[in-house]
DNA sequence: CTCTCACTTGAGAGCTACTCTCAATTTCAT
DNA sequence: ATGAAATTGAGAGTAGCTCTCAAGTGAGAG
């Protein structure tokens, strides 16, 4: 899988003001109906599309948002992720401190935020009715990873080298991707007629999300020379032939 | 899955001296041949085992690591995980904040720390030779769940607890669980004739993790109330299955 | 039994991620 | 333009964690 493809970071809220109402939320792209399939391009259009049309206000606030993460991955690039502190990406930024915290909660999201995640469950919610919880899956996080690869293929690399070796960043990944988790879940509850807690259906994504993140680490080990489709590729093979080694 | 059952953490080996030294490691239970397979203490044998003919110096050691622990969940039982810091943990085991530091890596390693992982690889080799992956998986982790409910079931329940509530030390677990997943894989990958670090063995073991994980948090989050061997059960059943849902 | 060496410990200084509060500034709506 | 709401910076504070150094304690050799 990408780097947390989809798998945005949204715990611990990042206090009380920019990020709780910034985002778009999960409604948006539902909406505008006649999706076209192109290949490469499925995820992509529900992202762009409510970018526009944005106060001055917003604008500014997605402006301090990059102009965090551009100045996180410049510094982490020259000194390393640990090397590399809070302050000096707040005067990177020309922000303060505290602005920072305001924006992301963690450092390491700074590093993992994306905001894959409405837009995938929202997808998933629209796949043909009777499709198997795997295949939807499949569909779900092969589309991602196109997405990610063809939007910020630097990002997911630098991200990707960062969550095999700082195991802060890794681990806050996986945070966030046991949430992704969680989210699907209740999503794939409800399409085959469980309960939204149900254990089943719980295990069942974690299981899948859990190889993934193997997947990845792998990916990310090797230097990044397979394609990663193909990698997410054997992951999802490997649980069509019923998960036997 | 119990606590983490037989997840060790081992990362950032607590400093330079007790921490290295401390464990019997992965050697020792092994030699004792005969392996009773009695229901209940299959996997407590090889722990007891060489906690013996220890110099005042091991004993020492052993005695602080305990208290550490001991007044950690004394004070988070008190006040809970967050208002409890290390200094008052180390005031209340009558050592110096260093010292606590010396013993274990991170605050969260405090309440996770359990020493199965080497036993369970040990275990592991010791299986009969054609046995399926997941039918070892199975043994060991039914296994290790009876051994931790039966030596320190309060201990179980306390931890569980705090893997549902609070986050940094389920994290913790998390990654301690990504770390016994590797080397659960590469006994497997030997076992079954694959590269040590064979993708699909991998993903296999991480799947299976991925939702014990999740099928443990299931258990904490229902108060304990269901048996949580059954919990770990369903969860290999599933796999039996092929996965499918 | 004792002397020496290696190990363990406590003290303390230091760094940084992260939180919280408050006052100042900026955007938005009317 | 004016008032309300939101965003920001400043600053102080907490706690986890690291590192260094000197003092104390157990282990083994002679």
């Amino acid at each position: 899988m990408p780097d947390n493809a989809g798998m945005a970071a949204r715990t611990k809220s990042p206090a009380p003001s920019p990020g709780s109402s910034s985002g778009p939320s999960a409604s948006g792209p539902s909406a505008d109906g006649s999706p076209d399939t192109t290949a490469e391009g499925y995820l992509a259009q529900f992202l762009g599309a409510q970018t526009v049309r944005l106060g001055l206000r917003e604008r500014k606030k997605q402006a301090t948002r990059n102009a965090i993460r551009r100045a996180t991955f410049t510094l982490i690039e020259e000194q390393g992720y640990d090397a590399t502190t809070i302050e000096q990406i707040a005067a990177a930024a020309e922000v303060s401190p505290s602005t920072v915290f305001r924006y992301f909660a963690t450092k390491e999201d700074i590093v993992l935020t994306d905001e894959y995640d409405p837009v995938m469950l929202a997808v998933l919610r629209e796949r043909p009715e009777g499709e198997p919880p795997l295949a939807s899956l499949r569909f779900l996080l092969t589309e991602a990873v196109k997405a990610v690869s063809a939007h910020e293929p630097e990002e997911l690399r630098q991200r990707s080298r960062l969550i095999v070796e700082v195991p802060a960043v890794r681990a806050r990944m996986t945070e966030t991707m046991a949430q992704t988790s969680q989210a699907l879940s209740v999503v794939l509850a409800e399409r085959t007629g469980r309960a939204p807690d149900d254990l089943e259906v719980r295990m069942f994504t974690a299981a899948v999300l859990g190889a993934l993140r193997e997947a990845m680490i792998y990916w990310g080990e090797r230097g990044f020379e397979e394609d990663l489709l193909a990698v997410v590729g054997r992951t999802f093979d490997l649980f069509e032939r019923g998960l036997t080694l």
